[in-house]
DNA sequence: TAATATCAGTTGCATGTTGCAAGTGATGAT
DNA sequence: ATCATCACTTGCAACATGCAACTGATATTA
């Protein structure tokens, strides 16, 4: 089972400390905002990469995750795959034909955050010098339905094939100045 | 002008570290995937929140956001505002009538961000127990295009009206369980 | 004009988080 | 039996965050 840990520092902690963002359901600083909660469910970079890759590039283990190209630690990634666990965003399920894999699967809850995911990719490919295919994001920007669909197809029917490839590394730079950006 | 630090730490820094989040632009190791980019940009909570802040509250000055009721603390928002400044997502002006208050505003590329932030919003209403209204969200949730364009003509007309009321911390415990929730 | 309050930060330091690299235990392949 | 793989855990260094006090500039008040 996935973030069996024998003990955490910081687990006998007294009161939270006020400002800190309360990771905790039980912490009493927190905002009733949905934005704000949301964040604190998983709001962090690497929590939304795994939700990424689950739900675009039709990872579904560790070592997919961890060879995604994003650089993220082991012990980060596999706390981050815990914390969405207990949030519900995702079930962890033991590979029957291989005892040693865990299959990571997002929940309902989980695919609900296509519009998310998606409403990012569009901005970061339109505002950022990304790898991204312009004609591809810009096909998803005018038929955000229909590929919103497809994601929860793919979900609902366990289909893995990717909606997006891994884009290179190497070619963000020296991609010329994206149409419109200011700054 | 904001964020002008005599000194900082790290800044004489060599190579960037294999792994960490690459904040700087011309940091080596860095994913070509918009959604990775972006959340480079601006995904952490703290800056979400600031745009939030900008889009729906009608916050303009450094005080409003540090009495937004989230608990920053103010070296990180002052951090947070200049990487935001410098990422040309919003810009800081200096109050004609006032010169001690500098007045942030979201550019075109900031104002841009108002879909992720709306998906955010829909989802944590959806999903987690929050002091939104739930008329409220399902409103907003059927009539995204009018949603937004009302953001955005607000932000064109410096019509600082706030779309949404700050929610109470304390109303959060105690919610029924939302429909459909699972987890 | 001097005293006080306000605004937007800065600072030093303690604490928490992140990430490296080595390592572990269980399982599968040879 | 040996080796490789998978999903982690561990100890520790580096970095990020946040507290509380503080600063300089500006506005308000007496």
């Amino acid at each position: 089972m996935p973030g069996k840990a024998k003990s955490r520092r910081g687990e006998v902690r007294g009161e939270a400390r006020a400002g800190r963002p309360a990771a905790k359901a039980q912490s009493p600083r927190r905002s009733g905002c949905p934005v704000s909660i949301s964040l604190e469910t998983f709001g962090d970079r690497w929590s939304l990469l795994i939700i990424r890759d689950l739900m675009v590039r039709g990872f579904r283990t560790f070592k997919e995750f961890h060879d995604s190209g994003e650089g993220v630690a082991t012990n980060i990634l596999a706390e981050r795959l815990r914390k969405l666990t207990t949030a519900g965003i995702i079930t962890a399920e033991c590979d029957q034909a291989d005892a040693r894999r865990i299959n990571y699967r997002l929940t309902e809850k989980g695919i609900d955050l296509a519009p998310v995911l998606l409403e990012l990719l569009v901005w970061g490919a339109r505002h950022e010098h990304t790898a991204a295919p312009c004609a591809l994001i810009a096909n998803m920007a005018e038929n955000r339905e229909r590929v919103l669909a497809e994601v929860r197809r793919r979900w609902r029917e366990r289909d893995a094939t990717p909606l997006l490839p891994k884009f290179s590394d190497a070619e963000v730079e020296g991609k010329s100045e994206k149409r419109g950006r200011k700054g």
